[in-house]
DNA sequence: AACAATTTTTAGACTAATCTAAAAATTGTT
DNA sequence: AACAATTTTTAGATTAGTCTAAAAATTGTT
């Protein structure tokens, strides 16, 4: 088993390496971690020793299969808990972030799995996010952002990329939640804010920043 | 917030307290978390430091109000994640300890009273102990052990005193669960073995040991 | 190619929690 | 009351994870 603090290290590497191809690298790795560098460092170069990931001096890491494979199950059980908050607890989708970094660490796989079934094998988290199987595998959906559609095109709210509380609730309170469907309306070239409408009904202005950060399904 | 070490070391002392009306000894300490004397004096000065139980050099300990808070907070947190894992996660009751030991340090007050909620205020965990309610307090029933019923006594199987797997694995398979009435049938004077009638029902014999570990109410 | 800026590593120190071995205090027995 | 046995505390070390400051390597710019 991995301590709390390696599994952490193993989940923020995993999610850098997401979006870049390239060797993540020792700063990025404490900007994510609100940690220092030399600290990055010594545990890196102890995961090393474990095989968890590669690492070459001055070259950054890349996590090793057994190292992804942590990472993803770490990813599976926060999406699970974060799910169970949100549909049997009744907690709201920008409440269950920092809990599900407890409950992410709690170590058994007949619990995670349990969880899973109890659940009913949801394959989205509260943010739209996929969670992972028990065999590692995730469905990932092509999705665009708002900013991205063109006027008088349809699509479903599926996701977001900012993950803040802040965020969130402006979200929550606009209606702007998952499964919501929207219509661009017209795109302003000034500002680069949108007219969209909500359902075939209400009709709403969002700032270039929320457009930014919704994630759609065409 | 305490740390996880801290809060093993209260419970454990709670736990201890409970029995007995005098002061806690570091051997006691020791022994219950499998750890050396030298350790436990040195934790308990810190938690001394503070005022979450009152130390004197040689003479053991004793947990102050807030040291007790502390303590019941994490029995309350405990039997309320072991009856989720019976109630909705489909465990067995020889199963759960283990978990709830890791589940109850996740620290969040609002999800413990959503979890109480979700799983209808229970009054008992799976194992028949009583869950603490939010301001500490639980209803503790007056149970005696099998041994102590007369012949021809009924009474409800109420809970159980060892709390180990084995134990609660053969519990079980003889279908001598919460719940479950008891006629005293006969009582061997040579080993102290039981005849028992269940659910006015079946009929089995108990030993000794079985006798003195499971407990009733009249 | 040389130098400056940035990034990364190393060296050394700190804290929390633990241990062993030895010293000190308490308890039990004669 | 004296001494032995037991319990508890102290002293000093260890491990995981962290930090700061300084050294070393890499990258960017002229
Ligand atoms: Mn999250
Ligand atoms: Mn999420
Ligand atoms: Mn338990
Ligand atoms: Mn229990």
């Amino acid at each position: 088993m991995y301590s709390f603090t390696e599994e952490n290290y193993l989940k923020a590497i995993y999610k850098l390496q997401e979006r870049q191809e390239e060797a993540v690298s020792t700063n990025a790795i404490a900007d994510s971690l609100n940690t220092r560098a030399a600290s990055v460092t010594d545990m890196v170069q102890k995961l090393s020793g474990k095989s968890l990931l590669i690492y070459e001096k001055y070259k950054g890491v890349v996590l090793t299969e057994a190292g992804r494979k942590v990472a993803i199950g770490l990813v599976r059980k926060h999406r699970l808990w974060e799910t169970f908050l949100v549909d049997k607890l009744r907690f709201t989708w920008d409440e269950v972030h920092e809990l599900a970094e407890q409950l992410e660490h709690i170590k058994s796989e007949e619990l995670v799995d349990k969880l899973d079934e109890f659940l009913g094998f949801p394959k989205h988290d509260p943010h739209g996010d996929p969670i992972p199987q028990q065999d590692g595998k995730m469905l990932s959906q092509a999705l665009i952002l708002l900013e991205q559609m063109p006027e008088k095109a349809f699509a479903i709210i599926s996701g977001v990329v900012n993950h803040s509380p802040v965020f969130l609730q402006y979200l929550q309170k606009q209606n702007l939640v998952l499964g919501i469907s929207v219509e661009v309306l017209e795109k302003n070239a000034f500002d680069k804010s949108m007219s969209i409408r909500l359902n075939a009904e209400k009709e709403i202005q969002v700032s270039a920043e929320v457009a930014r950060n919704l994630l759609m399904k065409v």
